[in-house]
RNA sequence: GGGCCGUUGGCGCAGCUGGUAGCGCACUUGCAUGACGCGCAAGGGGUCAGAGGUUCGAGUCCUCUACGGCCCACCA
């Protein structure tokens, strides 16, 4: 239908700022449209040839050749034209004056009457709060109601059995209990309970494990800071460690309810009996398990080496922890504890005297407080330079320290001086040099950044002061060279941003490589499969040059490590030997362990007063949670889960560490499958960060805030007053009108509708709005089934058909059925946007605008037998409809679908058990579904004719068949036409096949089965509908030629499907050809009456 | 340094195994009240980043370039 969909106005009226014909081409555009022409196929000028010289000798150039080249300079003239127009219509256009739109008036809050936990009392729609949709009033009560059901429970059969179709099982990603949750989270949460909900409903034995992760490092830092700025600069150690930790817990406490309160905001159909913490006794029993297994499996290691120290938060952290900023060059940073800026990414150059000479050797450095720790100089072996400095001492301007002057091959002779200063206790690559020649381990570093007392001079001054103070003292000993710019990175700690320093300190360590194995092998032969593919390779990526993990930290809040140190009377310090260390669930059974370690030995037992990485909980989260290492009912029916839906940022954080633990505590993989959501950046595509002021809080698209109350929200979080300024700005740019009140289902919609399996989102607000707008359309379009329904209305038994529908009614039951093909199929594929498109586009452009448009005729005028029919469909398009759209939108289709009546025999309670709409072949109807095409294709010609010769009234339109068939069709559809047809339109006359049109008659051609005419009212001007006309015969017989030539250019390895689609095209041109050629002839004959 | 992704109408995005570009917002015009103005109808707007290649045919496949972004990495 509608081949002229593409076509302009056939009026020639101006529908734009512009009229008539693109002004003429500028002689600058005509001659760049010769130059493309004529021109060299490369276009430019060659290198080294005068730009004037165009008599070179020319390559022969082949047909094809000479054809690209035409093909391009008519592109090229196109696209000036273009330009031109463009130009044009951008002068022509006068700023607008635009009527501001009508401020929608504000009811007070909504107050809702049910109680806690019964079911919802539905008002009566034309009340004043449920005349139109508004989220709060749709949204109230019913989870309360869900909740105390139980729907959410898993269900299992009698016999406590998995039910037949399977189970599915998701524990959601553990947000950290002190962050609030982001717009991140409710995208996670939209994803995982759209399939959780879809599944509930085709009936398998659903759960949806919720809980929060202790998040040890930001956790503890968060009341840390709570402390210092309310209780006057107190900090955990001024309240004890036992103390501390219960003012975490009562922390914990009052963000965990938060998040849980928007968690049931969103909808997500959590079982909350099974809630889970990280640090609840069994998942604390698991960790405990897990650690002293390993650990006596020798995976888990004690070992003195480098660790990553952050001297902001006192502690040591993983590889991952670690951010690395990249600088160009000498630039000055802010580092937490320092007033002024530190300056970075230059490189030192200073000169070390060598002892028993009046020599020198150059070194450089990137970090010049570390020469304090500095215990030898190292060179290359074959450097000419330095050669008979080898085995001399270079001697330490500033401590009693001689610093042997060795050769290494890893040095590199052209870099710098040559000379490498050598820092073993920190820096990696010294590490290791100084293990390989026996150098000291000097640790001049505190805890806390600040200098010890191997820094001689420089003790208790912290670390970057000394930085400037070691040059100014180098420089008054003559001894200092300068400085360069250095490109360089520099290691940030990804928590508290400060400088990490490389320290020596003895950890808890994991062995990764035995681990990664079979982690490697689970997902590579699809035991696991993750997506996107991209996902995918970045995981073998890790996991395959995957190191050694760093599992303590100085913390007090988390997991304590459950580690004993023996100490044996006369024996070692305390974490002087690894082989102390004992391992075990409780201090008793560490003690037996420790007899039978050491027996006869006289000891005492210290417990590690580190506690665990985070993440070692999280990996086993998927086991902890349902019960593991216990043989719960659980565990043992819907261990392993289904799918583990994350952000792809925590990919190696928590996925990979899953996948190596439940392979080794378990022997089973976590999950079957990992789907990688997108990262959620602002509408300009910026990350969201705090600082920034960009991150948005999915309760205030929920709820609705204005513009100031954001801006106020940005002076409670402790940003500097310039980055409130910033985020002031962008706030105003972004909400100008603050944000309207979307509700959970539109932003569910919308952030699922986002999910394309693409890149990241820039996530705007605006679309939050439009689905906010769908939900009312659904709202309404119920509202209006319910009203055509009688009182007393009951529904046929069986959704099925009675074979005496009519042919709108076959029509959307076949669009109904396919959108349900298309919405399990979409989900089953984890495409996510398909399937909400698939919705949107049933609900708005086939219900809506065309089934409830057509059936209001088939109710007002029919037979009581045919609006009873029309009636029985609208509910079952309805029905199917609200169901369909259930696992996106929980609270609007429960509230609707509570309202309708129920078939006889169902007395399912809530939509949320509902079954779920399978694609039925009995509804499957292509003849009807083309049939009815052929009508909205006619009524749609009559829509824009009346519209494009301004028919305000009593429009006469006729309706010519070009088959047989269509014929048919149409006669028996005059009404559907009709009603389709708009308020403007009189009558609608079916002509026979063969039928001369009436005089005076406007075309527009619908398919190869029909054209439609309009009766042109008053007088009608012949010479200004050929005017009109003519263009449309010469594009239409162009599109002729260019198909025509297509077909003729299709070579013999064409499929026949694309042929016939291809020849099929053509016909639909050359149908339109002949309607405006004919058409023309009769005006044409007209002027000569 | 290594790896990955993106570039499609003014803006935000879809486009499956190659068959000649769709959607939402915005824009233009017409419609005020028995579902919906949070709406309906009719329209306008696209050298699919650039260059080359494969092909009868490229937004889609290959190569290169530019711009934007991400991840990983111990070089003084």
């Amino acid at each position: 239908m509608a081949l002229n969909a593409a076509s302009h106005n056939p009026t020639g009226e101006k529908t734009g700022p512009v009229t008539g014909q693109p002004p003429p081409l500028s002689s600058e555009t005509q001659s760049a449209i010769l130059q493309a022409a004529n021109g060299d196929i490369k276009g430019h000028n060659a290198p080294g040839q005068d730009g004037g010289d165009q008599h070179g000798e020319k390559k022969q150039k082949s047909a094809k050749e000479l054809a690209k080249e035409r093909q391009k300079a008519e592109k090229a003239a196109k696209f000036a034209a273009k330009q031109e127009k463009q130009k044009a219509m951008q002068a022509a256009s006068q700023p607008k004056q635009k009527e501001p739109k009508k401020v929608q008036e504000k009811l007070p809050p909504y107050q809702e009457d049910t109680p806690k936990g019964q079911k919802k009392i539905l008002k009566p729609l034309d009340d004043e709060y449920h005349k139109a949709y508004i989220p709060s009033v749709v949204e109230s009560a019913w989870y309360d109601w869900w909740e105390k059901e139980g729907f959410h429970h898993p269900d299992f059969t009698p016999e406590g059995e998995v039910k037949e179709p399977g189970s599915f099982v998701i524990s959601i990603p553990p947000p950290n209990v002190t962050g609030a949750l982001h717009i991140g989270h409710a995208l996670a949460t939209s994803l995982q309970d759209a399939m959780i909900r879809w599944n509930r409903m085709k009936g398998l034995t659903v759960l949806y494990v919720p809980g929060c992760d202790h998040a040890g490092i930001s956790t503890q830092s968060v009341v840390e800071n709570m402390l210092y700025n309310r209780r006057n600069g107190m900090t955990r150690h001024d309240l004890g460690r036992e103390k501390f930790v219960e003012t975490v817990w009562e922390w914990k406490e009052e963000y965990h309810q938060k998040i849980n309160r928007v968690m049931r905001r969103l909808g997500g159909s959590m079982d909350w009996s099974r809630e889970a913490f990280t640090m609840d006794e069994n998942l604390s029993a698991a960790v405990r398990q897990t650690f002293v297994q390993l650990h006596d499996e020798g995976l888990i290691y004690r070992a003195n080496r480098l660790v990553n120290w952050c001297s902001k938060l006192t502690t040591a952290l993983s590889n991952l922890e670690v951010d690395q900023k990249e600088l160009a060059g000498s630039t000055k940073l802010d580092v937490p504890g320092y007033d002024k800026k530190i300056e970075f990414g230059s490189i030192w150059n200073f000169k070390y005297p060598i002892d028993g000479t009046n020599e020198t050797i150059e070194v450089a450095t990137t970090r010049p407080e570390t020469m304090l720790g500095d215990t030898g100089v190292a060179v290359h072996p074959e450097d000419p330079r330095y050669k008979h400095l080898l085995g001399r001492k270079a001697k330490h301007p500033f401590v009693d320290r001689l610093l042997p002057i060795f050769g290494d091959e890893s040095v590199e002779m052209g870099f710098g001086t040559g000379a490498v200063k050598i820092t073993p206790a920190h820096d990696l690559n010294d590490f290791r040099r100084g293990k390989e020649h026996n150098l000291e381990f000097i640790n001049i570093l505190n805890d806390d950044g600040t200098m010890n007392a191997n820094a001689g001079p420089f003790e208790g001054h912290k670390r970057f002061d000394v930085r400037y103070s070691v040059i100014s003292e180098l420089e008054k000993l003559g001894l200092y060279v300068g400085k360069k710019d250095n490109a360089m990175t520099i290691p940030l700690c990804s928590k508290s941003k400060d400088v990490i320093e490389p320290m020596l300190k003895p950890q808890w360590w994991m062995e990764m490589k035995p681990l990664a194995g079979p982690a490697i092998d689970v997902v590579r032969n699809g035991e696991i499969k993750i997506m996107p593919e991209t996902a995918k390779n970045t995981y073998f990526r890790w996991m395959e040059n995957i190191d050694d993990w760093c599992l303590s930290r100085q913390l007090w809040w988390g997991h304590q490590v459950p580690a004993w140190y023996v100490k044996v009377k006369g024996g070692p310090e305390y974490d002087t030997e690894p082989e102390y260390w004992v391992c075990a669930q409780t201090e008793d059974e560490a003690r037996a362990k420790a007899e039978k370690k050491f027996p006869g030995k006289d000891f005492t037992l210290e417990r590690d007063p580190d506690c665990l990485d985070t993440w070692f909980s999280s990996g086993l989260w998927p086991f902890s949670t349902l019960g593991w290492p216990k043989k719960t009912h659980d565990f043992e029916k819907l261990y392993p889960t289904s799918i583990l839906e994350t952000g792809w940022d925590i990919l190696f954080f928590w996925v990979a560490r899953m996948i190596f633990f439940g392979l080794k505590m378990t022997g089973k993989v976590p999950f079957t499958e990992v789907y990688c959501h997108s990262l959620i950046r602002d509408s300009e595509g910026r990350k969201m960060s705090k600082s920034l002021g960009n991150v948005i809080d999915p309760v205030d698209i929920m709820d609705g805030i204005t513009l100031k109350a954001l801006n106020d929200k940005l002076a409670v979080g402790n940003l500097a007053p310039k980055e409130v300024e910033r985020a002031t700005k962008w706030q105003r740019s972004a909400f100008p009108d603050g944000i309207d009140e979307c509700g959970a289902d539109a932003l569910r919609f919308s952030l699922i509708n986002y999910t394309t399996g693409g890149g990241d989102i820039n996530f705007d607000v605006k679309v939050m709005r439009s689905y906010r707008n769908f939900c009312n359309k659904i709202y309404q379009a119920t509202k209006f089934v319910l009203g055509n329904l009688p009182e007393n209305y009951m529904p046929p038994a069986q959704a099925g058909k009675t074979g005496r529908e009519s042919l709108p009614e076959r029509w959307i039951l076949h669009k109904f059925t396919h959108a349900a093909k298309k919405v399990n199929t979409a989900l089953a594929q984890r495409e996510f946007a398909q399937a909400t498109q698939a919705l949107h586009n049933y609900w708005l452009y086939e219900l809506c605008d065309v089934y409830i448009e057509n059936s209001k005729s088939i109710i007002r005028d029919g037979t009581a037998e045919e609006s009873a029919s029309a009636r029985n469909t609208l509910y079952t398009a309805l029905d199917g409809g609200l169901r369909m759209m259930h696992p996106f939108m929980p609270f609007l289709t429960e509230e609707l679908w509570q309202r309708l009546p129920r078939r006889p025999n169902d007395n399912t309670k809530s939509i949320v058990i509902a079954s779920y709409p399978q694609y039925e072949s009995e509804l499957d109807d292509a003849d009807s579904s083309d049939a009815y095409e052929l009508v909205l294709g006619c009524s749609k010609g009559v829509r824009s004719l009346l519209q494009d010769y301004n028919v305000k009234e009593d429009g006469k339109a006729y309706v010519q068949p070009l088959s047989s068939h269509a014929h048919a069709v149409v006669s028996s559809e005059q009404a559907s036409i009709k009603t389709l047809s708009g308020k403007y339109i009189g009558t609608v006359t079916i002509l026979r096949q063969d039928e001369s049109v009436p005089a005076g008659c406007a075309v527009y051609p619908v398919s190869v089965d029909a054209r439609v005419f309009l009766q042109l009212p008053g007088k009608v001007d012949a010479d200004a509908e050929i005017k009109r006309i003519k263009p449309k015969v010469a594009k239409a017989a162009d599109a002729v030629k260019e198909q025509e030539k297509l077909i003729g250019s299709l070579g013999e390895s064409v499929r026949e499907d694309v042929r016939k689609k291809e020849e099929e095209n053509l016909k639909a041109f050359l149908s339109e050809q002949r309607a405006y050629e004919e058409s023309l002839a009769r005006f044409e004959e007209m002027k000569l009456q």
